[in-house]
DNA sequence: GGGCTCCTGGAT
DNA sequence: ATCCAGGAGCCC
């Protein structure tokens, strides 16, 4: 579900809630994430104050006094939320650290989300970096062409590839793409450095705005106060297969590349 | 590299 | 009943 832009939006709505909180209780469910929480994680992290909430690539990261983080990551259909304690408690709940004055909650449909602890900022932070590449929003040019001309892959996994660049998922890549006018089964060895520079700026351009229109909601995500997306209003390609493409009115057309569903102009996006 | 898997629920 | 869904890790 979320990518970056939905991300960076939990996270700004999140940080003047609940930085200066402190937990004071921890609660799980029956059913583990991706990864279990361990039992010996809640003493070490109860009674501690959250100093800090930031985000890389579509991770989110706690900081607790004393140095531990909390890495949190949202898969598929999780949601993040702040609320008053007195909010009655959704099913698909998993996660819920009781803070001095509100309730930080965890919930995800499909279980695909994420929840661990480290007990250094090094640690965390090697998690992280040893697979994420750099932010969408200031590409280093030369790094990025070069990684994209060496790939036999096609764009989309390219783009998809948080090694590459960390954030892009399955909606702003293809509206990157249909931006800088690439089909998505297009090989990286096959692009000059001109198309790659569009490439490049296409996904800078998107981000931004995504981030702008606090993400987009198609089904279940939700922003750290509960709020829906907007960005979705402004989809050029993606899920609108057979609806006219805003540049050329050409039908959009959808196929299977990497494994996900891609959505392109057939026309303004030629191979 | 590409393919399969984890899981639940909504649409057809 | 079948297909599809904002992700990513593990397996050749």
């Amino acid at each position: 579900m979320p990518e970056l832009p939905e991300v960076e939006t939990v996270v700004r709505d999140l940080r003047p809630v609940i930085v200066g909180q402190t937990i004071t209780a921890i609660e799980h469910g029956p059913h583990s994430l991706r990864r279990p929480w361990l039992e010996t994680w809640t003493p070490s992290t109860v009674h501690q104050t959250i100093t800090a909430i930031n985000r890389r690539g579509k991770w989110i990261i706690l900081e607790l006094g004393g140095g531990s983080r909390v890495i949190v990551h949202l898969g598929m259909t999780g949601q993040f939320t702040a609320v008053d304690p007195t909010t009655p408690r959704p099913d698909h709940l998993h996660f819920n650290f009781l803070l001095t004055d509100y309730e930080l909650r965890f919930r995800d449909i499909r279980r695909f989300g994420s929840i661990e602890w480290f007990t250094d900022e090094t640690q965390a932070r090697a998690m992280l970096e040893d697979k994420l590449g750099p932010e969408p929003f200031d590409i280093p040019a030369l790094p990025f062409a070069k990684a994209v001309q060496a790939s036999g892959r096609k764009l989309k996994a390219i783009l998809l590839d948080q090694a590459i660049i960390a954030g892009i998922g399955n909606i702003y890549a293809d509206e990157s793409l249909h931006r800088a006018r690439l089909h998505p089964e297009t090989l990286g060895s096959a692009l000059s450095t001109k198309e790659i520079s569009r490439l490049r700026e296409a996904i800078e351009e998107v981000m931004l705005a995504a981030v702008e229109g606090r993400g987009s909601t198609i089904r279940d995500y939700v922003g750290g106060s509960g709020l829906r997306g907007e960005f979705q209003d402004e989809f050029r390609a993606y899920g609108r297969t057979g609806e006219p493409c805003p540049t050329c009115t050409t039908p959009i057309e959808r196929l299977v590349v990497a494994g996900r569903s891609s959505h392109f102009c057939p026309k303004c996006q030629k191979r």
